[in-house]
RNA sequence: GUGGCCGUAGCUCAGAUGGUUAGAGCGCCAGGUUGUGGCCCUGGAGGUCGGGGGUUCAAGUCCCCUCGGUCACCCCA
């Protein structure tokens, strides 16, 4: 047992299993690249008031952050989630609009870990800023769903809300909270004390006291204003047009502040209910400007990529996203050559973009080939003293164990493109 | 942050009631095959029994502390 570990809560992902770890990204960036978005990176860390913006009386801000003081004496968070970066750099850098951007990297929350949960976790998603068109709201859930279906989760559910705007939403939360404040005593312990600081996230508390008073509270969906009512119904009319299954569900509400209006939820309904948010996201007209930024409307979602793995992996396997990967040919050098023979034409392949590994150390035929089998490489080039002295290379086909054959260096290349395919 | 369960070889795990040099399977390395993988046979390497303290003639085994893992609550990705 070594002395050094990883920090408690995050995860090493050795090349023998990153497989699926890569081809989901990679399905990824193709889905969303093929609708516009571009690549973004930010740091890891920010300072912590970039965060603090997404709600004081979140959990995320609360109690969650991974946060700390560094040499410079800066109060420095590791990014719990990458919407309040992406804002920030888009206040930073003003680019043109629509701006539209796609993201893939690591987030941090300060929890005890558990089944799908990490102090270390991985998302990717993508953020819209610069319309408040609700098709672009449908465009952001399709792209979702869309990738969903790429990595081959059929198994999942959208869930979809509005919380309002600038407009209806204080209403209906004084409303809500004039409810609530007259059920005060029939709510969980931790609701009667915070209830004044956000009374919405009563509506997804899981207590069942709570969901009992909620079951007759009045519903945000009943009290939008024109404008988002109107906003509401484009949005579902769109998935419709787009033949997206959606489920309205009033109680909605995620665990951030920022949203406005469309709050988006995918659900995967082959795993345990504390682990089945595969990701979500909602329109955010309201984030920009809060931080000081142009008044900007934006949209966007995020997936967790351990949860979406947990979720392939329930429905049949990981296999899918990992094609793709392997060898074409491993080298094998019984010597004569001093070694040169093997290093020249492993060079060789790989110039002409064949992918190609080799044995070092001299090793014995025997073990050299035991290496080339578990490469999982095609085919294996042997080079030796009679190769040498004919100026050919032997090539043995792994998976069909024929006969090898022997051919001249010059068409080893060609040769091994054939046998390829 | 609170609670349950669990830490023995790289991995999965045996090691009743404390008792001489701590085991197996898989994996790894080598040989059987002086130029040929997968199967088989033989052999080998690899362990401060998570760490520290205590009880005892004697601790992998019992007690305390600690670290780590895992699951759950809260909440989410």
């Amino acid at each position: 047992m070594s002395e050094l570990r990883h920090p408690p809560g995050t995860f090493d992902v050795l090349p023998a299993d990153s497989a699926p770890w890569e081809g989901l990204i990679r399905a990824f960036a193709r889905v969303v690249e093929a609708a516009g978005y571009g690549l973004i990176l930010t740091p890891t860390f920010e300072d912590l008031a970039v965060f603090k913006r997404v709600g004081e009386s979140t959990d995320v801000v609360r109690k969650e952050m991974y946060d700390f003081e560094d040499k410079g004496g800066r109060h420095i968070a590791l990014r719990p989630e990458m919407t309040a970066s992406v804002a920030r750099a888009f206040i930073q850098h003003r680019p043109p609009l629509p701006w539209k951007s796609w993201y893939a990297g690591s987030n941090f929350r300060y929890e005890r870990p558990q089944a799908g949960r990490f102090r270390e976790f991985h998302q990717v998603g993508i953020e819209a800023f610069g319309s408040a068109d609700p098709d672009l709201d449908v465009e952001v859930m399709s792209l979702g769903w869309e990738f969903y279906t790429a990595a081959g989760i059929t198994r999942r559910e959208l869930l979809l809300n509005s919380l309002g705007d600038g407009t209806c939403r204080p209403a209906y939360r004084a409303l809500l909270l004039a409810y609530l404040e007259s059920h005060r005593d029939e709510l969980c312990e931790e609701h009667q004390i915070r209830l004044e600081e956000n009374p919405l996230r009563v509506l997804d508390c899981k207590k069942p006291a709570c969901q009992k008073v909620v079951a007759g509270a009045p519903r945000q969906l009943d009290h939008l204003c024109d404008d988002c009512a109107a906003h509401f119904a484009r949005v579902k009319n769109g998935l419709g047009a787009l033949q997206i299954p959606y489920t309205v569900d009033s109680k909605l509400v995620r665990g951030l502040d920022y949203y406005t209006r469309t709050t988006f939820e995918y659900a995967g309904l082959g795993l345990e209910s504390a682990q089945n948010a595969l990701g979500g996201g909602g329109r955010y007209d309201g984030l920009v400007s809060a931080m000081g930024g142009p008044d900007t409307p934006g949209v966007g979602f995020a997936l967790g990529v351990e949860r979406i793995l947990l979720a392939v992996e329930a429905e049949g396997g990981t296999d899918r996203l990992a094609a793709g990967r392997g060898l074409d040919v491993f080298v094998v050098d019984f010597g004569g050559s001093g070694g040169d023979a093997g290093r020249d034409l492993t060079a060789l392949l790989r110039a002409a973009g064949l992918r190609a590994d080799r044995a070092f150390d001299g090793r014995s035929p025997k073990a050299q080939f035991k290496a080339a089998d578990r490469s999982g490489a095609r085919l294996a080039l042997v080079v030796g003293p009679d190769e040498a002295a004919g100026g050919t290379v032997a090539i043995k086909d792994l998976q069909t164990s024929a006969d090898q054959v022997s051919v001249p260096v010059a068409d080893v290349v060609a040769e091994v493109r054939q046998r390829l395919g």
